[in-house]
DNA sequence: GATAGCGCTTGATATAGGTCAAACTTTACC
DNA sequence: GGTAAAGTTTGACCTATATCAAGCGCTATC
């Protein structure tokens, strides 16, 4: 069931909040900055399970993660899934609608999360206005399409601990990027949700972890990861690689 | 060694192009096509092997393939690579370099090939006037995230048959598009290139063309392949799919 | 604060696809 | 147009990861 999401006022604008480094703000001027907020003004917020946008809704918004955690995921036809990304805070997403004016994913909150919603539409008629908008919408864009490539090479040429070990120093990165400890975090989603979006089993998620854990390279327990030794970690799946 | 790429006058403009249904001026009114053809006047032909762009090198420039085909791939420091597309006429590559002004993947010419090069700036300046090319622009953007998605879900979650069956039906339904056989086509790139992209090595993908052969899917005989039973081989993929 | 259900770990076994190798075919180049 | 190199096929064997199974431990809910 779809459970209703009440529309807040403005609670804190763009260029108060803490994300803007990392978000659509990010390398607009301060007098640009109030068309900005303008755009970004309706927040919602989400439960955890519920869904932000689902395959086949039309394409209203993009939508700003301001707290919380995401995942999507594209569904088959024929029933097999993928998880195609985890999202965080200040990370920009709904960009699938664009190409057909519906959404081509599920966008499901792992955690209460608040968005920050952009009305596709005026976001675009904004760009027209403000050059360095345009720009950052299409650098928004082009990360997604890099990192997609990215997630690629892991999928196709990287074995298992490989993919794992990228994964985790992928999310170690991104925590440090907004402020949090590289080091230690926790997981929001399930060893499920980590293998389907690695291409691997639940089972050969937990093994891989326990084994890192036995290699002293991080320890685990159950969704609290602390990262002991990002070099080897790196070098893990740098060297094993290059051996091939 | 990088040859020279003879700049060459607008030998044809998009008014004119066949492929204008396919390719940017998708969507563009016909008050609007002579600025787009004063922006895409620029073409460049390319000999197999000749690289269009190679990671690093600054964007300068989006490109339309105005024949022949390409790939494209991304390199891991470690060694690792990954084909991350087969691109044919019609189609616009490059916007990976966007979200960092330089590109981070090679797109290399598979066949003897010519773009139509479409200068970032201008592009974006250009959108700034036309409604309907920076929707377009937009949507070109996004086909690519959303295409890149079904990659993922293809890599993490199909089996090798499966993968390959997708790709046959993938390059049918794009020949299919532009007006040549779905039934009867020449792959332009080898094995190696085709087992790199969809994750398997190259004798997976020998051996998995042989036993499509074998089951009366398609006929091959090296680059020629002719598909003699799409719905089977759709069917192929999609019920030992919906088995698991 | 008890309990049901979901998530996680670990073991045993199976298998898809990888690796290594050899022979054959096509292509490119001198 | 002959020859070397690159690409392809097929076979035999191997291994990384999947599958199946059992038991444990959170954690969420009443």
């Amino acid at each position: 069931m779809q459970k209703l999401h009440p529309l807040l006022p403005a609670a804190t604008a763009c260029s108060s909040c803490n994300l803007r480094e990392n978000c659509l703000p990010a390398g607009i001027t301060v007098g640009e900055m109030a068309q900005l907020e303008d755009l970004a003004s309706m927040k919602r917020t989400f439960r955890r399970g519920d869904y932000l946008y689902r395959s086949g809704s039309p394409l209203k918004s993009l939508y700003a993660i301001r707290t919380g955690f995401f995942k999507t995921q594209v569904l088959h036809e024929n029933g097999l899934e993928q998880v195609t990304g985890f999202q965080m805070a200040g990370e920009i997403i709904g960009m699938d609608a664009i190409s057909t004016d519906a959404h081509t994913c599920n966008a499901v909150a792992l955690e209460d999360s608040e968005v920050c919603e952009l009305p596709f539409g005026r976001l675009e008629e904004l760009g027209r206005e403000l050059p360095s908008l345009q720009r950052h919408l299409h650098k928004i864009m082009s990360r997604e399409i890099v990192r997609d490539h990215g997630i690629m090479l892991l999928l196709g040429s990287m074995r298992a601990e490989e993919r794992l070990a990228a994964f985790l120093l992928n999310l170690s990165q991104r925590f440090a990027a907004r402020g949090y400890s590289p080091s230690a975090f926790h997981l929001r989603m399930t060893r499920q949700e980590i293998g389907n979006y690695l291409g691997m089993k639940l089972e050969t998620v937990s093994r891989t972890l326990s084994q890192f854990q036995e290699a002293g390279l991080i320890n685990v327990r159950n969704k609290a990861v602390e990262i002991l030794d990002a070099k080897n970690l790196r070098a893990f799946f740098g060297y094993s690689a290059a051996a091939l």
